[in-house]
RNA sequence: GGGCGGAUAGCUCAGCUGGGAGAGCACAGCCCUUACAAGGCUGGGGUCACAGGUUCGAUCCCUGUUCCGCCUACCA
């Protein structure tokens, strides 16, 4: 047989490292600016340094290494950069959380060492991510790698700072803000997640200044910030209360007297006690409610950055203070309620659900809490972001996407920047101590820009994490330096994320891109699915649903992986992944190793493939696989280019294993067992080499691994050729494109209906129960001359597919006695019986499936006379039907006579 | 409260602009046939969530209902 021999299984770990290593010491991966030629580049979303890979990653990397490598198999100058971000709290809690074991404390530590102490645990364990991403395949440019901390991206940060405060489009100020007292910093509204809890409604009897006889009910789920009360706000339009707006109230507890003032947003007529405490320290509505009613309404305090009641409180009783001072707010509430009770304060409690803030990083309860901050005025921002995607010039795929877009930047709030944590871009502004004026600069300040004093000191906050991610797409390209990589890679081509980001990340770049660089960052937005798993259910540590992609790399290989994700990925969906799945896929890539390994062991060594022959001696499978092969060609390219990587995969996966192995390598085995050098040998072989060879690299952007270490034992002279030089690897070799011409449907015809007989005749054997080594006989009677021809051509095809070792064809062939019947479309095939036939069972057989025609036959008679249908139907669709009817009254009534037949 | 998506075979899902319901997995039966048992061949299995409407005709379009996800919100 053959002198190349491959192993009998597929071995993912013994190809994948030498492989990627091949690539990377041949410099593949790497993108060159000055090459030429159309552009296509992509940013990676970078991941935190604190991460490892999980599946998210790997589904949104792996679609993104399809997309590099189908371009740059199509020729043009790919580009992916990668890298990673500082991830400013995330990173801060982990080091804090190791540093915490070694008993040291971050206060303790001081900015400048614990920074140090950063840096140190980014350099050690900051790479594992990258590591992973390489173990998936990934073909990022590494030479490009960048890091949202790092010197070049650190230049772009500040510059857009300082460019923007210039503009006035960042200013500080103090407002009540999302504090999360765990990590002790300011979040943006988008860093809260809210959750439903099961909580209590309080109703609380706030009694009038005037006459102590009235009280006033108010209904709070937060009892413990009443001594932070400056008013209470009931609906102007309610009778019961709208006299006494206006009036003062005493607050309990306290020394106090608040307004009572009407408000029709604040309060809802229907719900509660239609009366609301108003603490505008510590509730955004409140917070507005008083700027709306009363600028001049005082925002009392009542919790210190940890969320525990103050010390000092304005009014407050001091044997109140002295009681709950220093407690967390939830402990002070029930003390709190207590207090009231005891004074007879409280009405009722009742069970109410509503939901609470936490912190996205570490799951705190936020609190809404007031503080001078760093803000991005956003809506002149937002308009021309909105624009252009309305414009087309960023296209979301789904689009659905852009609604939830629409709606985000169209209530667009101003931008909270500033976090009072160490890990991040400390923001470039100094406070003068002279004239307290503030000093913005690109390069740190020595002196102040107003008075010029010396006694500066630089602000202690740093920038939200996603500040510099939004400028990933032209800073990693060497923004703000007008460098020739923007020239060619700028816009980026299309961005690849899940939906969770699109307002952290996704609108902010398509901002700052318009903002500074006048262009979109990139023109299409791929949304892809989020990874659940079996059930549904969202992965996470704490459910301890989590697949890990390493693990199932090391079990399956990350080919098989690879091509899991990509299976599922459909648009809009949620993919729901398990293990089995990619065992599935891991028994595809096995199915390809071996129709390859047979392919290799009907080779000479010395093979050379040889179109001329080809042309002479091409059978009716060469020609139908070759159509076939054109055909899922387009198919797939269409498929990419709509991002419908789902239907990429699911068109190789049946075209290889079900047409080019299934039906293919079956068809060619006995062109395969001629004599070597036989020109029909040799021109199976070509075809057979051929398309497996532009299979391999159809396939290659999904499973890159064992596309290369197949295609490399394959023969010199079969491997694509490029510009007339072999490729050395497969993943530069060029991406194989339809000839049209090549595509014949009368041919796909023509071996469908052999195709046909043969599952006929199986369908008999394993109907009848005939043993698989047991050959029949089989009669075929065509209903033309022409489809007689054409079924003596292929009987070589017939008797070895179905194992028949006498064929009678003919238009005047008659069913033999005691034979069993199938109907195929143009002929009747019947099988003789005796010696192997189970009568009864074949009776049962055929009167089922007369029974099942005979429904058929109703349906469309039913149809076929019903006078509207045949009046208003297209021409087409009542003769398609009328045609079919009659072909069911044949089949039925041959049916009928091989039931009579058999006796 | 607002919005989006889903409901199709036991499971997971395809079904493009309406024209006799599909795949994979699982299941059952038969096969170690010289590429592959991680395999081959064959088979069973569905009122396309429910109720209306439009149409000659609806899994597909419209309306409503129920259930399930998710996003979003200033639900004291």
């Amino acid at each position: 047989m053959s002198e190349k021999e491959l192993p009998k299984a597929y071995d993912p770990k013994a190809v994948e490292e030498k492989w990627y290593g091949f690539w990377t010491a041949k410099n593949y991966f790497h993108a060159d600016e000055t090459a030429g030629g159309a552009s296509f580049s992509m940013v990676i979303p970078p991941p935190n340094v604190t991460g490892s890979l999980h599946i998210g990653h790997a589904l949104n990397n792996t679609l993104q290494d399809i997309l590099a490598r189908w371009m740059r198999m199509s020729g043009r100058n790919a580009l992916w950069v990668p890298g990673t971000d500082h991830a400013g709290i995330a990173t801060q809690n982990v080091v804090e959380r190791q540093l915490a074991q070694e008993h040291i404390n971050r206060d303790a530590l001081g900015r400048e060492q614990f920074i140090a102490k950063v840096w140190e645990w980014k350099k050690e364990y900051g790479g594992k991510i990258i590591g992973q991403q390489k173990r998936l395949g990934a073909s990022c440019d590494w030479e490009r790698e960048r890091f949202t901390m790092d010197e070049g991206l650190s230049r772009a940060v500040r510059e857009v700072f300082v460019r923007l405060y210039e503009e006035g489009l960042i200013y500080r100020g103090e407002r009540l803000i999302n504090w999360c007292p765990r990590c002790h910093t300011a979040l943006s509204d988008i860093e809260v997640e809210h959750e439903d809890e099961k909580g209590k409604l309080y109703h609380i009897a706030y009694p009038l200044s005037h006459d102590h006889n009235i009280r006033l009910t108010v209904a709070t789920t937060r009892p413990e910030t009443m001594l932070g009360d400056t008013a209470v706000a009931v609906h102007p339009l309610d009778p019961r209360y709208k006299e006494l707006i206006g009036k003062m109230i005493d607050l309990p507890l306290t020394t106090r007297q608040i307004p009572i003032i009407g408000d029709s947003v604040l309060v809802d007529l229907e719900f509660g006690t239609g009366a609301v405490k108003v603490t505008p320290a510590h509730d955004f509505n409140d917070y507005e409610a008083g700027q709306r009613q009363l600028p001049n309404l005082p925002r009392i305090k009542i919790l210190d950055d940890k969320a525990a009641i103050l010390s000092e409180i304005p009014d407050a009783l001091p044997d109140v203070l002295k009681h709950i001072a220093g407690k967390p707010a939830r402990k002070a509430r029930g003390m709190v309620v207590e207090l009231l009770q005891e004074q007879g304060y409280l009405i009722k409690t009742e069970d109410h659900s509503h939901s609470i803030g936490k912190c996205y990083r570490c799951k705190s309860v936020v609190e809404p809490y007031l503080s001078p901050q760093w803000f991005v005025k956003m809506q002149p921002l937002a308009e021309p972001a909105i624009k252009v995607v309305e414009e087309g010039r960023v296209r979301f795929v789904p689009k659905g996407w852009e609604n939830t877009y629409f709606d985000w930047m169209r209530n667009i709030k101003d931008w909270c920047i500033s976090r009072q944590i160490w890990w991040g871009h400390r923001i470039p502004a100094w406070y003068c101590d002279d004239c307290n004026a503030i000093t913005v600069s690109r390069s740190d300040a020595t002196s102040c820009a107003k008075c010029g004093g010396k006694n500066i000191r630089q602000e202690t906050d740093v920038l939200d994490t996603w500040f510099s991610s939004a400028l990933w797409p032209f800073s990693t390209l060497g923004w703000p330096d007008k460098t020739k990589e923007l020239s060619v890679y700028y816009p980026t081509s299309v961005l690849i994320t899940s939906f969770d980001i699109i307002f952290f990340w996704v609108a902010r770049m398509i901002m700052m891109g318009l903002h500074f660089m006048k262009e979109v960052p990139f023109k299409d937005v791929y949304i892809h699915a989020l990874v659940r798993d079996a059930e549904g259910q969202k992965m996470s540590k704490s459910k301890g649903n989590v697949i890990d992609p390493l693990v199932m790399i090391d079990q399956y290989g990350t080919d098989a992986f690879r091509f899991t994700l990509t299976a599922f990925a459909a648009q809009g969906r949620d993919v729901k992944l398990s293990p089995e799945r990619i065992e599935g896929y891991r028994n595809f890539a096995n199915k390809i190793w071996n129709a390859s390994r047979f392919v290799m062991m009907n080779l000479e060594a010395e093979f050379s493939p040889n179109a001329e022959l080809v042309v002479q001696h091409t059978s009716l499978a060469d020609h139908w696989i070759l159509s076939r092969l054109n055909s899922i060609t387009k198919d797939v390219q269409a498929a990419l280019v709509e991002y419908r990587f789902n239907d990429a995969a699911s068109t190789l996966y049946q075209f290889i294993w079900h047409e080019y192995c299934d039906w293919y390598l079956e068809f060619s085995k006995p062109a395969l067992y001629l004599d070597k050098g036989t020109p029909a040998r040799t021109a199976a072989q070509t075809v057979l080499v051929h398309v497996l060879e532009t299979a391999l690299r159809l396939l290659h952007p999904i499973m890159p691994f064992i596309t290369e270490e197949i295609w490399q034992t394959l023969p010199e002279g079969v491997r694509s050729r490029k510009s007339g030089v072999r490729s050395e690897s497969i993943m530069i070799a060029a991406y194989p494109v339809a000839d049209e011409k090549r595509i014949k449907p009368e041919i796909e015809q023509d071996m469908q209906m052999v195709m046909d007989s043969i599952l006929a005749l199986r369908n008999i054997r394993g109907e009848m129960n005939i043993a698989p080594s047991l050959q029949i006989t089989a009669v075929v009677k065509g209903e033309t001359e022409e489809i007689c021809r054409h079924l003596e051509k292929s009987a070589g095809y017939v008797k070895t597919l179905a194992r028949v070792s006498e064929l009678r064809i003919g238009v005047n062939e008659t069913k033999p006695r005691t034979s069993a019947t199938a109907v195929i479309k143009g002929a009747q095939i019947y099988v003789p019986l005796e010696g192997v036939l189970d009568l009864t069972q074949e009776r049962d057989r055929l009167q089922k499936e007369i029974a099942k025609i005979s429904k058929d036959i109703e349906v469309f008679s039913r149809k076929l006379s019903n006078r509207d249908f045949v009046d208003k139907a297209p021409k087409a669709v009542v003769e398609k039907d009328t045609a079919k009817l009659e072909e069911f009254r044949v089949k039925r009534e041959k049916l009928e006579q091989s039931l009579k037949l058999l006796g």
